[in-house]
DNA sequence: CTGAAAGCGCTAACAA
DNA sequence: TTGTTAGCGCTTTCAG
């Protein structure tokens, strides 16, 4: 690992032609035909042990590695998927394609790395590139506000998985998290620490993301029997000058103010805790506060310490590595599937520390 | 790009195997033999122009799409490279690799992602694959705190970047910010504003970055005539909590505070914002402040909005596109590259706005 | 137990 | 102008 000039490969026993060694090179030099070193490379057939050994004794010493592009083309599997984000990279998607990556990885299986950016003509471009690879899968992730068109599967059969991101068609594989279950995760916490008023300042209603959480909000706060009352549902935008504004709003009415706000995500949250603190009103004593996305640098810089949802997004990585290998095993996956997001406590809400539940 | 199911491939003119199509498939159906058929898609040769004409339609109505895999396999050349990160990819390495990829992509190139998280046994599993899947060069980025050991380029002759990370081979090639001159593009700005006394809150000292721009953050103030007073440098860690910390340590003594803070990174901006707004002291009338990274959220959610240096990573990954392309090209290029940071002013630091300078 | 040979899909040099 | 053929590096039957 560490010694750089290995001069010694090039002054090895017999002069080898230069570039990658070859099964020819081991072949010769252990004095055995092709198909002979095939076998043993490939512990297939049988084959005396000695000669086995010194094949393979060979092939380390020149450091034979084989050409995995030689044997994609005979088996017609190339060992590598493709991952495209229309949407560039993000926060998001980033943990999902890293968990993925590794999943496969274990696979012996490499991922093309293709970003879009939404560009239609470029997207194509990609794919194209990708299907002559030939590819052996697709991951497709996007943002999230709009559900997009589906890939056109130029080839027939090839198994695409859209994760982070909805397509209409049924035939198709999504996998999201439960932004629902998530959202009732954090209330019904709020409400089993004895919040009677919890309001909800989120983001932009056109993200379906917003539509699911606030569901969440409404189902978690009637199974525990409160309401919310008008005005405590803020749809607005992602950024904590949103939160500090609608927490102005919400907290400039002397009576019934709420004693609990559950953000939609976590900058909105930290918007909120800033503005809370500067006009006087306590975290968590007067006022508990929930955040989603559990982002960590967001999360640790708050004060105090934001309790907010995390959506498992490697869990969502994971997951779809495994389908993705399913399928390239030949089942067939359809449908929309979500998985579940769980709750990070920390001091802004007010309950006991470090607990984790899902 | 919208419809799904495109049965009319299954129904094609005339019957053909299942799988992609081969220019096997493309000659049989135009008449033709393999080697003509291959010197019209590739427009080599001399052709009639009907049968070539006549080729090239048969190869898109049959969706042709030329195996790469076996072209590669021809030439010896892969059209990958793979891009390794022993750290995970994570803010600063991320647009780094997506403005790789988008230079390379344009060169028909596509981009391997791995990440070993700092396991050296992984890495070295991660090589063997890409190895193993002949790419023609390796881009290696790491987080910056410590010099990493060199690759082994097992294969001789493959061409390797470093980028944002540093390695001590004088042969390699290593990609890198300019942490000094970012520093000194700052604390220049600051002087021209008339700010006298400028601190310098950062990170931990362990980090090379730190150590660069303390270097530029000194070099500046010589420059405009100022020395840096003791305890005036603050080096700590990179979180919001040591900005508040430093900054309520500087300034609780009463006479002689500083007038300006240049701060290692953003997230110890906003804390340092936090605590002068907290203390009472304007920003930027009375204390100016700049930040470095110029992450976008935490930069926008500053009150007021930071004025932070820019390390171009979006640059530094193309140039290591066009340094990888070169290298693969067969020129040799090593040493260390320092790419220019720039500064983009916002209100804390009390300049005109939306100016950006180098 | 080992070797020879066909073929994965494509290109390029050489024949016709 | 077009066809034939020999590989690229590997696996896998099928003979020996």
């Amino acid at each position: 690992m560490t010694d750089l000039i290995r001069d010694d490969l090039e002054s090895s026993d017999e002069r080898l032609p230069r570039g990658p060694r070859t099964i020819r090179d081991v072949a010769r030099l252990a004095g055995v035909s092709i198909g002979t070193a095939s076998k043993a490379l490939n512990a297939s057939g049988r084959l005396s042990a000695e000669t086995r050994a010194k094949i393979l004794r060979i092939a380390r010493e020149i450091e034979y590695r084989p050409n995995v592009l030689a044997q994609s083309l005979h088996r017609t599997r190339s060992m590598t998927v493709g991952i495209l984000s229309n949407d560039s990279f993000g926060r998001f998607t980033f943990p999902i394609v890293e968990a993925l990556e590794r999943r496969l990885f274990d696979q012996g299986i490499a991922v093309f790395m293709c970003n879009a950016t939404d560009d239609p003509l470029r997207e194509r471009r990609h794919i194209d590139q990708l299907l002559g690879k030939r590819i052996d899968g697709l991951v497709v992730t996007a943002r999230r506000a709009d559900r997009r068109e589906p890939i056109e599967p130029a080839a027939r059969g090839l198994p695409v998985i859209y994760v982070f991101s909805r397509v209409e068609n049924r035939n198709a594989l999504c996998l999201l998290p439960d932004d629902k279950g998530g959202a009732a995760l954090a209330v019904r916490h709020l409400a089993a620490l004895g919040r009677r008023r919890i309001a909800h300042i989120t983001g932009p209603e056109r993200f379906e993301a917003v539509r699911l959480r606030e569901a969440g909000y409404r189902a978690a706060l009637a199974e525990a029997g409160l309401a919310a009352r008008p005005g405590d549902y803020r749809p607005g935008h992602w950024s904590e000058a949103w939160g500090r504004d609608a927490v102005q709003d919400l907290f400039s009415r002397r009576r019934a103010v709420p004693d609990a706000l559950f953000c939609g995500n976590d900058q909105i949250a930290r918007g909120a805790l800033d503005a809370l603190r500067e006009m006087g009103r306590a975290t968590p004593a007067d006022v508990a506060v929930v955040g989603f996305d559990n982002w960590e640098v967001m999360v640790k810089g708050a004060r105090p310490p934001l309790t907010s949802v995390d959506m498992n997004l490697d869990a969502l990585g994971r997951e779809a590595g495994v389908c993705l290998l399913d399928m390239m095993a030949g089942r067939v996956i359809t449908g929309v599937r979500r998985l579940p997001c769980s709750l990070v406590v920390r001091d802004s809400c007010g309950a006991g520390q470090h607990s984790a539940f899902e």
